[in-house]
DNA sequence: ACCTTTGCTAACCAAATGGTTAAACTTAAT
DNA sequence: ATTAAGTTTAACCATTTGGTTAGCAAAGGT
């Protein structure tokens, strides 16, 4: 592994843990088991540093989301897929979603940078899909955005509120991912009974 | 208005803005316009004046949150009540959710700390009552956890991930507002359409 | 009038932090 | 063997940061 690749990884590590903010330049160092010098040689700055690292963790979860919103699935398909593999892929990054989250909320100018991206994903195709759900009498009437918001809510929430989940409902790690398996197909029974007609 | 006071919201704003690692004590006197001297006069140290907010903000949600989880409200009537009333209470404090879940994960020790509280929300009651409703054949069977979960994860999650959502279904403050709104009625009813039986 | 307490300020301090520099080491091409 | 490029280190720097101190001013009790 090259001594860029080291930092990257220790970078992702540290920023993920401590957000912008508390991440320490020694820290990633000590944890790259290198000279923090190397850390400017290699990325200049701080901020770009963690901009390569948040461009690279928002990168391996917009194409998952997207690949959904493009498919050409029925809705209620598209719905089992996107929960099951969403969850699939944050069990394996379970600091991703609240790493991404509260980055955006503390930086929100940054947010304009990169939803300009190619990458961006776009929930007009599945939003025009439900809207036809709905004319074609398969579905009960609702607003497309705020089914959205329920499909992702449900999905993401439990990891970005991670602690206090475990703590409210009192459970530990492992019961938490064992949830969170069993929420795979929770969410998309749940979401699929409260729409479906008849 | 007290020094204190102005202090204690100034701190409230600036932490909430920044998290306790992006906050600084200048800006926390700038914002209350006095000395920084006073901030260490009136709460010794950093921490302390952090603790003091967190408190207090965790303090104004947990009740609202109790006072749902144990009413003797009938089940479909306390989910009802529950969204309405924490959507119009973070309507009126919208940086709340985030930042109580943010703090929380960048300090999960913390967490431990106020769990102990008596004020600390405690849903068992309501899971004795979703297991009693599914017992009496009221509702489809399911984990009284999920349930939970997804009566939070809808009614928090958009204003805990505020700035992804509004960039991602490209809506301004105000739209968002009346999506959350509306929000008030659509959780509970998908909700019940959901696990209600026939 | 005198003293004690409380609120407040300006100046200061030590530690931490992001960043730089100059020199040394490594590697591979000439 | 020499050179040039890239890599790595230790020491250093300027600034920022949380926190302290000594002293002033006002208020209130005696």
């Amino acid at each position: 592994m090259t001594t860029e690749e080291k930092i990257f990884e220790a970078a992702f590590k540290v920023f993920q843990n401590k957000g912008f903010m508390g991440a320490r330049m020694q820290e990633i160092a000590d944890e790259a088991g290198i000279n923090k010098a190397m850390l400017h040689y290699f990325f200049r700055s701080k901020e770009k540093l963690f901009e390569a690292v948040f461009m690279n963790a928002f990168g391996k979860l917009a194409p998952q989301i997207n690949e959904i919103f493009n498919s050409d699935d029925d809705l209620f398909e598209k719905i089992r897929k996107f929960t099951a593999s969403y969850i699939t892929f944050v069990i394996e990054y379970p600091f991703l979603p609240q790493f991404i989250i509260q980055e955006m909320n503390n930086n929100p100018d940054f947010v304009e940078k990169f939803l300009k991206e190619e990458q961006r994903p776009n929930p007009i195709k599945l939003v025009k899909q439900i809207e036809r759900a709905i004319e074609l009498g398969e579905i009960m009437p609702l607003s497309p955005k705020q089914l959205l918001l329920d499909i992702f809510s449900m999905t993401v929430f439990p990891f970005a509120a991670q602690t206090l989940v475990k703590g409210i409902i009192a459970i530990s790690d492992d019961e938490f991912i064992a949830l969170m398996e069993a929420r795979k197909v929770h969410i998309s029974t749940q979401i699929i009974n409260a729409i479906q007609k008849g």
